[in-house]
DNA sequence: TATATTTGCAACCTAATAGTTGCATATAAT
DNA sequence: ATTATATGCAACTATTAGGTTGCAAATATA
């Protein structure tokens, strides 16, 4: 059903993942190649998880010559976002307190 | 390092295992039994999946008698909740339409 | 034109995930 | 005491994930 939901939860499960789309959004977009320098990974593995990312829709990819340029999308994280909105309530210190002294007596 | 935040990404990267968090935070605490019902799964796979939840801190579980009782513990989103907090400001409408048109632009 | 760079594709390996079943044990109910 | 229920533990299977290497093709540069 969720299938856009279950791609970014994906996504952003990695550490690696993580940091690349980091990386992309504090810095420039970078290269396939560009972003490869950063990590102790092969290009091809490091192709892989920008493929995740871009299903997720977290990166789009430019072809520019020969290079693919990758950009991050911040916006992808508003699914996230809204899924966590939802169980803020539920977080808040008073909330908090009142869930711990039940679970204690219970 | 970040431990924390490794299991967390992971216990939600899972839709069953979001499913099993929502069921007990919307409802009330449930056993471990009580819980497989609501899923086409083994009592076993379901185990599995509230241990990687209590990994997280998103589950509680305390042994009553026979059963073992689940209970949410939102808090521990807090953790997403700042890792997502991070990006925001780079989602809000004006900068989208920015990140966009420079995407174009590039 | 010849060479160097960037990439994609495909095959492959290994470890982790999601799931199963069977059996033993602890607790509750008759 | 016997039976029923809730659970944990262990072994097993199938699929996915994360990673690798080798090679061919497209694009830039000398």
């Amino acid at each position: 059903m969720s299938k856009k939901r279950d791609q970014i939860f994906k996504a952003i499960a990695d550490p690696t993942r993580r940091e690349i789309f980091h990386l992309l959004i504090m810095g420039s977009a970078l290269s396939i190649t560009q972003l490869s320098s950063h990590f102790d990974i092969s290009r091809q593995g490091i192709t892989k998880h920008v493929k995740l990312l871009e299903e997720a829709k977290m990166v789009n990819l430019e072809k520019e010559g020969r290079e693919r340029i990758c950009y991050a999308q911040a916006k992808a994280l508003k699914e996230v976002k809204e899924w966590l909105s939802f169980y803020d309530v539920f977080w808040d210190d008073k909330l908090s307190a009142l869930e711990d002294h039940l679970n204690k007596q219970a």
